[in-house]
DNA sequence: GACATTTGACCCGG
DNA sequence: CCGGGTCAAATGTC
């Protein structure tokens, strides 16, 4: 999968997870959510609109250099930071001048995004009055994922937050979808796709005839057929909303630019 | 006690 | 030197 698929692959992710999220409070309607309901409303329509932008500029772009395998997700940060002394702290590039981060603007904070985060720090910015909150995915030191988010108020009246996202979830939230299938030939290879916490097992549901694996957080993900020898189409490889979503877009990530024509 | 958040200090790039 | 990003000790919460 080259970088730009990649990079919708965790997009769409995210808008699932917003949307199971979001799901999840209908259902409990206990209590009043309503904001919390917004937020993840709006981050779906984020989502979705972002990875359709990243997916059709793949398409319009990303043909011609399909030897190219190596993508920048493939270049290691690990050596990279392992370069600088340990003891050295503080920026070591400017994630601002990033060309890889997504901003969202909405009148609340958004917290409820899908990721699991951790706040690791919080400043005063000199030129807006307002605190930005620095934010790490929560697994970064367990699975060296290095997405980040920072959040910010940007206007008082009316309100209006904006939360930007850096660098790419590689925790094993998505490292279960990139790697399948992984041998599709292969009976006893389990074909598995989980979106909530790795490490939860309580909502786990095996069926073990079929040696496949669902999670109960997700009850609209699709059981993925047994017979997956053929991985073109969306509806195979995704849930079946972010399947239904892509689909009704008219966009196949697969197809070729001959296609499109 | 374990884990998350806060906050001041440190570091780097401009 | 300044502003922004990060670290890590202190503090809070469960």
């Amino acid at each position: 999968m080259n970088s730009c698929q990649q990079k919708a692959m965790e997009t769409l992710l995210h808008g699932h997870g917003c949307a199971n999220q979001l799901k999840l409070i209908m259902d409990h309607a206990k209590s009043d959510s309503s904001m919390e309901r917004e937020d993840l409303a709006k981050s779906v329509l984020h989502c979705f609109s972002d990875a359709l932008a990243i997916l059709i500029d793949t398409n319009d772009h990303h043909q011609g250099d399909q030897s190219n395998n190596s993508s920048p997700q493939d270049a290691s940060p690990v050596l990279e930071n392992s370069r600088k002394p340990l003891h050295k702290r503080g920026r070591k590039t400017s994630v601002a001048e990033s060309s890889d981060y997504r901003r969202h603007e909405s009148p609340n904070p958004i917290y409820h995004d899908g990721f699991l985060w951790r706040k690791y720090g919080q400043k005063q910015i000199k030129e807006s009055n307002h605190q930005r909150s620095y934010y790490k995915c929560a697994y970064t030191k367990d699975q060296n994922c290095e997405a980040k988010k920072q959040v910010q108020m940007i206007q008082n009246n009316p309100p209006l937050y904006s939360t930007t996202y850096f660098g790419h979830h590689t925790c094993q939230l998505h490292q279960a979808y990139a790697t399948f299938p992984r041998d599709p030939s292969d009976p006893q290879d389990s074909h598995m796709i989980r979106f909530d916490h790795p490490d939860s097992s309580i909502h786990q549901h095996q069926n073990q005839s079929q040696n496949q694996i669902i999670y109960l957080k997700d009850e609209n993900m699709m059981m993925l057929p047994d017979k997956s020898e053929e991985w073109s189409s969306p509806s195979q490889w995704m849930s079946s909303e972010v399947a239904h979503a892509v689909e009704a877009f008219g966009f196949n990530p697969f197809r070729t630019s001959s296609d499109l024509s």
